[in-house]
DNA sequence: TTGTAGGCGTTATCAG
DNA sequence: CTGATAACGCCTACAA
């Protein structure tokens, strides 16, 4: 009854291992510390009671005392949604090899639950934070920003507040993405977007009428809510009109889903009936059929990219002004905007 | 010059709070913990510093003192693939819900990885630990499950150690999987499996050998890097052997996509010339064609049960001998295993 | 209703 | 080389 207290586990601390020693708490800190003028012999007599005893330092403790954390925050919008999953990824990867933690929040692109994240995450007195703003404004940030908190936006930048940022090249991107059903001979392309609040779709819809205003074609762009369900609904909407488009430029990865799911139980055929083309390239685009032609996002590095630069501020060895990094996207033609004609790989 | 000194980020502490405000330590301490005994005015003037200071709560001193963090360590094996991604969110909806956060960590099914991100989570005093175990003996957790840290294995229980564990149906469902393939009149039913070190693999291929056995065909068992890359190759292999199977059975959503690329490849049609049936559903199965049936997992519960249980352990709300939980499957009937012939929705 | 003293587990300082 | 002693920021007694 009195094992299993339950909460407080019963560790021991340094303190204990240093009784168990008989020596000083300094010097048992010193020995867990790797820190020299140590005995070897006494070093070992440590050694043995922190195993015997099977102590772990208490980082609350030791943090606490040094005053940082080797602990990063990441706010995402949603795991599920695998180009997020990937950044996250890429974002652990460098995590793990430099020596830091990463606490994971996903804000669901709600600015409220972004706001009690990183509220939570300041009282965890992280190292830096790493986020996929959500729609609004964040100057909101300025106050942890201003106190030295490390903040780096990934994949769009912050509104409201001048940070770093690490971002794809959305509207190169989109306007590809669009030139290359102009190629394939396509004119009434339909743009199905999320709303314009969201940086990367602003963008990418700008990068859709470059292209439809270079060559000369009369816009067709639906704002929906760009998740699958959005998206199937836009699509059922969108072949029932009297002149529906003859090809579909999906959004996200999510809208792409959703296109091809409803057009598929709307019977619609894709190159042949429709030609469709998506912004972020998922693993199965290349094992449908047909193999779907996407522009791909560096969705790993993204991650990596960021996680590199925040830790570099953290540590001190980026200074200077905020810096935007941009990275490429590439169109991966396959097959669902018609057969090839020799296009190259389509740089953004 | 001064500013930014990199590093440390220099915060106002509870007794500037208190300074500024003309009061204690202990009264404003009362204020940020909503404690009574407090007159009306002081509060607010406690309150106007907070805010004028932009005070944040030190998380660490307080947990240091209070001994007990809301943190949860998670440990998967890749954040990448859907189905962890799937488990994660669900653990981080329920963390959210009962004000948790959740440190994320990726093993890639390394123990060695596993073990030092377990290492690392206990320094930080995680209130409890959630992990998919990699493969191999976890007798290294048992002390610090007896130091009476909760531990709950997700997806497969831990070898080794007798601890909480929310898994899935394994062995049922890839019985049922390999029923409905007989039931479809296919004979030659290969299974692609990964390591039997893992406890999924080893239920599943036992599900699969009762399936045969009792329909008294010869089993089909080929041992793979359960990969896209290392299903892709076995395929290839399977489909050259002198008598290819007429069905696959896909023991993980990776395997499947990677039968499903190679069949591509190699101009082989579904179900037409093979059938393939896989375990762990994902979203794509519906919208590609043919459309997968596949064994569904309810992935977001496996998390979502898996953290009730570890936040209930934490809090005392739950207690007792370790407790396993096992969660149904389902097949989702669709046309990759060819045309239904009035199947219900099998249960596993 | 408010304040004072002491300690949580570490590490830093500075004598031995 | 080693060890007292004082912080780190907060909270819990226990007074006032």
């Amino acid at each position: 009854m009195d094992r299993q207290n339950e909460g407080s586990l019963n560790r021991p601390t340094l303190k204990d291992v240093a009784r168990e020693a008989n020596v000083s708490l300094k010097t048992a800190s010193r020995v867990l510390n790797d820190e020299r003028y140590v005995r070897p012999q006494v070093r070992s007599r440590v050694k043995d009671a922190i195993t015997r005893l099977g102590y772990r330092s208490n980082d609350l403790a030791r943090t606490l005392k040094l005053g940082t954390t080797r602990t990063i925050g990441l706010v995402i919008a949603d795991i599920s949604n695998p180009f997020y999953a990937s950044c996250a990824q890429g974002v652990a990867r460098v995590a793990r090899q430099r020596g830091y933690s990463v606490v994971l929040s996903a804000s669901d692109e709600g600015l409220q639950a972004e706001r009690e994240y990183v509220e939570l995450l300041v009282r965890q007195r992280i190292a830096g934070l790493l986020l996929v703003p959500a729609a609004g404004d964040h100057s909101y940030l300025e106050s942890e920003r201003s106190r030295g908190l490390p903040i780096v936006a990934l994949d769009r930048p912050l509104t409201g507040l001048d940070s770093d940022c690490v971002l794809v090249e959305n509207e190169a991107g989109a306007r590809a993405m669009t030139e290359h059903l102009i190629a394939h001979g396509r004119r009434r392309i339909a743009l199905l977007s999320g709303s314009l609040d969201i940086y990367t779709y602003a963008m990418r819809l700008q990068g859709y009428r470059l292209a439809m205003a270079a060559a000369g074609i009369p816009e067709m762009i639906r704002m929906i809510d760009p998740t699958v369900e959005g998206a199937a609904a836009a699509t059922v909407e969108l072949m029932s009109e009297p002149e529906p488009p003859d090809s579909i430029c999906c959004v996200n990865n999510r809208v792409t889903v959703g296109v091809l799911g409803a057009l598929g139980r709307l019977g619609i055929s894709v190159p042949d009936d429709l030609a469709v083309i998506g912004f972020d390239d998922f693993e199965l685009s290349d094992v449908v059929r047909p193999r779907l032609t996407m522009v791909r996002q560096p969705s790993i590095d993204l991650g990596m990219s960021a996680a590199t630069l925040l830790i570099d501020r953290i540590e001190g060895l980026e200074s200077g002004p905020p810096r935007a990094v941009t990275l490429p996207v590439d169109v991966m033609i396959r097959d669902s905007c018609g057969p090839h004609e020799g296009f190259g790989g389509v740089p953004a």
